[in-house]
DNA sequence: CCTGCAACTGTATAAATATACAGAAGGCTG
DNA sequence: CAGCCTTCTGTATATTTATACAGTTGCAGG
């Protein structure tokens, strides 16, 4: 029985990576051309299963992505809006912001995952970051200082 | 006017980091605990900015995702279904599987994108893939066979 | 002060996706 | 072979997400 779900799967995986799939419906259109007629809901149920994720580029699978662009482009915008000077002391990195700003500004940077943080401290207006060495904390504050330019 | 909107996407990175957000619905409710009021569709629009993608396990960054998870499982599938048995010649490895198997286990091949693969042609019951040099093609045999052991 | 413009958001609704339910088909056990 | 699972799929529908449109606000230039 199994047989064609599982070269379906094959194709939607060879579709997605040749062409930009939209939507579902699209991804039924095209498995159509080539004699795989089934349903949305099955699609769904498939992409499910293979994992694959909805980009504003079309279907993506997991590896497949862009990657940075998530994780940098609301970093920036939260050092151009809330970062107010960077102090360095040692292994530690202290970002002061206006009132309230550490908290999102924090959220910001942890979300950039970047391998020099060992772990970060928000309070009001100030955010502590804590590397592992004088040095880590030099190549991560060169890092963010290369954002607000 | 603008403070607003990025405060509030640094509070939703936050939360997206720290907790399961299954939909946008269940963001709206968690931001509303912190006195942030936006609609639905405000959401929708938010989430798009900051590139945030839904998985089964909630919005993720890009950065944070699981992986792998989607080339290779339907990889292993299609093997525990159609293998029949593997034949390595030098560069060679053919793969042999029940009537009319060859096609979809290659598509699921293919699909998985193995650096070691130079082509594959498939007939009715055999799949055969070939490989730069024998060195390459145990590698890729070893691969394969992790995979219904 | 007006006028125009751009950014932001809500309302209402369209579009897209997920799912409850039921039926068909294959395999397994006794 | 009957009875019983399990897998897979479609239909119909619920849920979720995106968007067209309109209103508000702040700001820039005249």
């Amino acid at each position: 029985m199994g047989a064609t779900k599982t070269y379906r799967h094959g194709q939607i995986l060879r579709l997605v990576s040749s062409e930009r799939i939209a939507n579902q419906e699209d991804l039924r259109r095209r498995l159509a051309q080539q004699r795989l007629r089934v349903t949305q809901a099955t699609l769904s149920r498939d992409l499910q299963e293979l994992k694959l994720i909805k980009t504003t580029d079309g279907y993506k699978t997991g590896s497949a992505l862009p990657d940075e662009s998530a994780s940098v482009a609301p970093l920036t915008r939260a050092l151009r809006e809330f970062l107010l000077d960077i102090r360095p002391a040692e292994n530690l990195l202290v970002l002061k912001t206006p009132p309230s700003g550490a908290q999102p500004l924090a959220a910001a940077v942890d979300a950039a995952k970047f391998p020099e943080i060992a772990g970060t401290i928000a309070g009001d207006d100030t955010v502590l970051i804590i590397t592992p060495s004088r040095k880590t904390r030099d190549s991560l504050q060169k890092k963010i200082e290369a954002h607000v330019k």
